[in-house]
DNA sequence: AGTCCACAGGAAGGGCAGGCGA
DNA sequence: TCGCCTGCCCTTCCTGTGGACT
């Protein structure tokens, strides 16, 4: 087949002229060169760091703030600068966020990340988690220095694996004899702290510094700078700025997503082929990220989880053809029974209710369903679900399920 | 006031795969 | 090769519990 160039599939991207200038720009990790209304938060957490330059250990610090309220931006800026200018002076920052499934979430995970961080590469898995430690203590304290450990989503790594892990790292400065470690703790969970023994409490949270939503101005000032460095001047107006930040601080302040919302509405608009961003451009993007959060979350999880994701849609389809469409609540019993039915159909083993239980429970957590423990006195108590995805999002997600189950 | 349901959810441990060091 | 270590997924056994019913 002949094909000219003139009819090339890829024509239509080529001659058309991109609405963005630097789509990077419009990414939550992307570090810009100001950071809008984070200043006085900027400036504590210098404050307190500051003392490494002086050669004196920092204290431990804890961020508390939702998400997307700049957390992890302004530390990582603070850190950048730090580096610039500390050179030769025996700072070393390691940066690690604790929810990287497979990565740093177990103990053993996490050292190995942090020896891999200074340069010791361990195997994934093999070796006592005791030796880990003192490899990388050992690895620290061959030269004066301090070590700045900043721990991203602390709160998910201190449900998996306790406390343990913290406490031998506040515990070990005392042992070590050049190096110190210092603390940077950040979460979205505003009781963690209550949660931390005593023992670490006292030696753990000596500052503490809190993030408060960005309301709906201050977000469209980040996406103000954002859009300036990342989108062509005049393909959106500053209306549709206000409109994705609007939404945004509807979300709780949240800049991450107003920042991916803007992003997603170019590439709609890019698609079809516009050259200016719209509102429709805007709430098609709206779908398209909680459409593409959700399938992917699900897409991502073991067969055995996805099986009784998939007892949930049957469960409420049945509901609905019953009329109780309403009123479609449904309780964990039921939910197994419904489970049991699609494994026999599908040739997957039958896991245990309390099994079955627990992956109910971390479907909650994803945020695709709401499970809640009520009890209904006589009879008992249980957990009552709720799908929490609409009805476009269901249909896609049920054909994906059928698509790798089976029926 | 006591009973009793239908689970929730904690604890302990089995079995597996993968890796290390002797 | 063997003993020992890890994470991970799962089962078994168990205690706890809110509130409708008696």
């Amino acid at each position: 087949m002949q094909v000219t160039k003139k009819d090339n599939i890829f024509l239509r991207f080529v001659e058309k002229e991109s609405i963005f200038k630097n789509k990077k720009a419009l990414t939550s990790s992307f570090m810009p060169s100001k950071i809008p209304h984070r200043e006085e938060e900027i400036k504590s957490i210098s404050n307190i760091l500051a003392p490494a330059l002086r050669g004196y250990q920092p204290s431990n610090l804890f961020i508390y703030g939702t998400v997307g309220t700049g957390k992890t931006i302004s530390i990582r800026y603070v850190l950048s600068q730090l580096e610039e200018i500390s050179k030769g002076r025996g700072i070393r920052t390691v940066y690690i966020n604790c929810k990287m499934k497979k990565v740093s979430d177990t103990e053993y995970r996490l050292l190995a990340q942090l020896l891999k961080e200074i340069g010791e590469f361990v195997p994934e898995t093999g070796l006592p988690t005791h030796l880990l430690y003192r490899r990388f203590f050992e690895k620290i304290d061959e030269k004066k220095q301090t070590i700045i450990l900043v721990l991203d989503e602390i709160d998910s790594l201190y449900k998996k694996i306790g406390d343990d892990f913290l406490y031998n790292l506040t515990r070990v400065n005392g042992e070590m004899k050049n190096a110190t470690i210092t603390l940077v703790g950040i979460t979205n969970d505003l009781s963690f702290r209550d949660n931390l023994d005593a023992r670490i409490k006292s030696s753990l949270s000596d500052e503490e510094i809190i993030f408060k939503p960005y309301d709906a101005l201050q977000l469209k000032d980040i996406l103000a700078q954002r859009v300036s460095e990342g989108v062509i001047e005049d393909t959106i107006s500053e209306e549709i700025i206000s409109m994705c930040a609007a939404m945004a601080a509807q979300e709780h302040g949240d800049a991450r997503r107003a920042i991916d919302l803007l992003r997603v509405a170019g590439e709609v608009a890019e698609r079809l082929g516009d050259s200016q961003i719209t509102y429709k451009h805007v709430e098609l993007a709206e779908e398209k990220i909680d459409m593409d959060r959700v399938t992917e979350t699900i897409k991502l999880q073991p067969k055995q989880s996805q099986a009784v994701m998939y007892s949930i849609i049957k469960l409420q389809e049945k509901y609905g053809s019953q009329k109780k469409w309403a009123d479609t609540r449904m309780l964990t019993g039921d939910i197994y029974e419904m489970y049991k039915e699609v494994c026999a159909r599908n040739n997957l083993k039958t896991l245990t209710q309390r099994r079955v239980s627990d992956l109910i429970g971390e479907l909650d957590m994803l945020g695709v369903i709401t499970a809640k423990v009520i009890s209904k006195g006589r009879y008992g108590r249980t957990r009552e679900v709720v799908l929490a995805i609409n009805d476009t999002i269901l249909q896609r997600v049920n054909s994906m399920l059928v698509e790798r189950l089976g029926n």
